[in-house]
DNA sequence: ACTATCCCCTGACGGC
DNA sequence: TGCCGTCAGGGGATAG
């Protein structure tokens, strides 16, 4: 499932082969992937230049001319790839948009078509604010993050999960940071002390920037924009290693439910 | 404002 | 082999 690192390392590949290029046109062939419709949103983008990528949280932006923007979420098995303009597509690719200039064309792939494009309003900000986003989890301040976390009962998972209060951190990365960090997933947000989110707050930024270095985590479908996988799956320490020993401590890593997923952590490294 | 639950959707997987 | 039920999950909607 892609998360910070993954959209993160797609717009890096995107942004050196497709800066510059205009948008001949759009191929449609799974209308509900696109909003607010199809139509709409080829009229808006056909015969305009991709100016410049920008990522909040999960959420990839593409900036054109003439401030008309739009936003992609690949949710659970979305791919974008660039490829040959001639290129067959097969029955998981819902949209085309076809480059001017360079004889490629992105296309959007989606086993599950649980992910979207969805054409800006206005500016970056005002989705953002709409969205509710909070902080990019490669921004936040460990002074904001423990103050937010001062206000919910809920539990840390819960919280990091939740893009609202942090943009960007899905399922593997929050049981991964988790672990790295020694805390349970079950732990109250709001018992962190400041110099503990502190902590929580570096090993956020050092796993993802370690998960960007390796170019992203492929369980199962994620590729980037060229169709290369990614290896942090390589680095993981709980995520999808029930049962197995945990690295540390020998113990044997427990997956149970928390905040509504599936979550995998030690129970002895992680009892507090 | 909070939590829980369902929904979307398909492929993988287990049981028989 | 093949059929069928279950599970996975990000985020939006809805119910309580």
């Amino acid at each position: 499932m892609p998360e910070l690192p993954e959209v993160e390392n797609l717009a890096r590949g995107l942004t050196a082969r497709i800066l510059g290029a205009t948008i001949m046109d759009i191929r449609c062939h799974f209308p509900a992937v696109v909003r607010p419709d199809a139509d709409c949103f080829a009229d808006a983008i056909r015969g305009r230049t991709i100016d410049k990528l920008r990522r909040h949280g999960k959420y990839l932006f593409f900036l054109l001319d003439g401030d008309v923007a739009f936003a992609l979420h690949l949710r659970m098995t979305g791919q974008l790839l660039l490829v040959p303009g001639d290129q067959r597509v097969d029955r998981h690719t819902h949209l085309e948009i076809l480059l001017a200039d360079r004889k490629s064309k992105i296309v959007y792939r989606d086993v599950r078509k649980f992910g979207r494009l969805e054409l800006l309003n206005s500016g970056v900000e005002q989705f953002v604010q709409v969205k509710k986003l909070g902080i990019d989890a490669l921004s936040i301040s460990a002074g904001h993050l423990f103050e937010l976390f001062q206000k919910t009962s809920r539990t840390i998972k819960a919280a990091l999960l939740d893009q609202r209060v942090i943009a960007g951190l899905g399922n593997i990365y929050t049981d991964e940071i988790l672990f790295r960090e020694g805390i349970s997933p079950l732990r109250k947000a709001a018992s962190l002390k400041l110099e503990q989110v502190a902590s929580l707050r570096l090993t956020i930024r050092a796993v993802l920037r370690s998960a960007v270095r390796r170019k992203g985590t492929t369980i199962s479908d994620y590729v980037d924009d060229q169709g290369q996988e990614g290896s942090f799956q390589k680095a993981l320490l709980v995520y999808s290693r029930a049962g197995e020993p945990c690295r540390r401590c020998g113990t044997p890593i427990i997956k149970q439910q928390v905040a509504g997923r599936g979550t995998y952590s030690c129970p002895l490294c992680q009892r507090a």
